[in-house]
DNA sequence: ATTGATAATTCCAAATTATGGATTAATTGA
DNA sequence: TCAATTAATCCATAATTTGGAATTATCAAT
């Protein structure tokens, strides 16, 4: 790596997520070249930049500093090469109204927009966290983004990404009861009720051959899906989840999903926007941001 | 070139040259990879940083103001990497007089030096340009720089450079007088006599094979160099001038060397410092700075 | 206009450099 | 102590960069 720029980029990557493995994913390159990038750059500074261990990676006093200086001088070169290829960021402005799910678009969609914003100083966002289906046209929104989509010819709607539920547990809850092989023995044992904003009701879960089967005697309800996930993770009881909450959970261990074989197909996560007359040019950017976004595979891996 | 960092470190050079084949003397690369470095950086901002011919190359205005701002960033992410690899350049402080010839200095060494204070703000330069012999331990000057040199044991001297001796005139004067084949001839010639400020006398000729050759009759005299060059420039009569005064005129036809085989042997560079104790930093890095810079061997391609 | 000289460019094979899979080492929590 | 996981190392492979040779373009001098 001979590369000086290509190093800070790396570093500040790295500096941001505190873990090489994390680094390595959200910048599509292997975990080894961030470890060549660190080691070179340190090397190169004559001093470290991380603590790191196989389980812990932490920032030196110096790192910080020196993290904080990367940024500007890699914004300084980016905005050298953006300055002229597009003068347009100068000039998009106006207001742009979003109405995304609350979980979806706190944890990912956010940081998402907010960088989007850096390149687009002239756009000013306006974001509802809403469950509640079509309110787009009637609150006159100019982007809507939401999971399942029941919306109609108004709008112009493109599928950005599919999300998969499990039905998951903490290990704790799993070696008490067991694990459930058929949906039958699940309903037996302590489960999380979702409350579906739209009708006040619970939440059915579905399954892939099996009707949908609603929990008859929860052991927590909320309206809530980070609360469910709290629920499951201190291990309350089961809850049906999608990927974006447990993914990392998974992952790591702290939550098992059962009856995997059973599980549902797939929802679609919709980016849609009313349809009338030609659209502003900032919406568009927009639109296409939030489709981009969606549509990158690692997007789970920005929040560890 | 995906190096984004290196292609502004190679448009800077370009910049300030312009002309790509000294650029790639100066970088130390070949013509191509500057050629492919321009042409990229303009693909990437859309726009052309340089009018060029294969004669005539010039910035364009947008060219220009890249230029500027690369600097700053270039000079930034410098900073970044050095500002820890030598916590001296901020520490190094105090003045340096150095002694050097007049027309080697201003051409060639001041702008190495000027370069090198940027690097170390705390060191103050007190050039003085002379060619009189031996006024380093008498002026108290930190560090002298002269051709030829004549100095003593009270002295630490190092020969940094050779300097070639050409019997050069212009086109037209070997036109209207032809070309002199040996000595004889050229005294019948015009001539531009040199005067020496040591002695207050013309400087005679030297040459290989042949004792040295006291110009009898010049059409021009002067006691420096640069009045000298211009004058053999003018067709006024031939000189005997040091390379790095005609080298690139002699390389474009502009001057003709005669008697090449004649050359006398070439003359030293020497830079020298008074011996006395331990060396002050500063100095040693100037003088390091000075030795190094002569001996590189691009060093007249830095004026075009 | 023609020609000669030279700078810039293009093309391509060779050298250099970067990349990530396989492996190893190290660390932590169970 | 083991199991799990992360970072580091090694190395064959892939990708990029490099500069020589050939080409094109331009200018100056007939």
């Amino acid at each position: 790596m001979q590369n000086q720029l290509e190093m800070l980029r790396i570093f500040k990557v790295v500096a941001e997520s505190l873990n090489f493995r994390v680094a390595s994913k959200r910048l599509g390159v292997s975990p080894q070249s961030v470890t060549r990038a660190i080691k070179e750059l340190e090397a190169l500074l004559g001093e470290p930049l991380f603590y790191r261990s196989t389980r812990n990676t932490s920032i030196t006093e110096f790192g910080k500093q020196m993290a904080q200086k990367s940024e500007i001088v890699i914004s300084q070169v980016d905005a050298l090469f953006q300055l002229n290829k597009s003068p347009d960021t100068q000039r998009i402005e106006g207001s742009v109204k979003i109405t995304m799910p609350s979980s979806l678009g706190r944890l990912y969609l956010l940081p998402a927009l907010t960088d989007l914003v850096k390149d687009y100083p002239g756009i000013q966002l306006d974001l509802r966290f809403s469950d509640l289906i079509d309110n787009v046209v009637a609150d006159q929104m100019d982007i809507g983004v939401r999971i399942g989509f029941f919306g109609d010819s108004r709008n112009v709607a493109r599928r950005a990404r599919e999300i998969k539920f499990h039905i998951v547990g903490s290990p704790e809850l799993i070696e008490k009861y067991g694990m459930p092989d058929q949906v039958n023995d699940l309903c037996q044992m302590p489960h999380i009720g979702l409350v579906d904003q739209n009708t006040g009701r619970i939440w059915p879960w579905s399954f892939a051959n099996e009707p949908d089967c609603l929990p008859t005697a929860p052991a927590f309800i909320t309206d809530d899906p980070q609360a469910e996930l709290e629920a499951v993770l201190a291990g309350i009881g089961y809850g049906q989840l999608p990927d974006f909450l447990c993914a990392e959970y998974l992952r790591t261990g702290k939550l098992v999903a059962v009856l995997t074989e059973q599980s549902p197909a797939p929802w679609g996560v919709y980016v849609y926007r009313p349809q009338l007359g030609p659209v502003a040019e900032r919406v568009r950017i927009v639109f296409d941001h939030l489709v981009k976004t969606l549509n990158d595979e690692t997007l789970y891996y920005v929040i560890v």
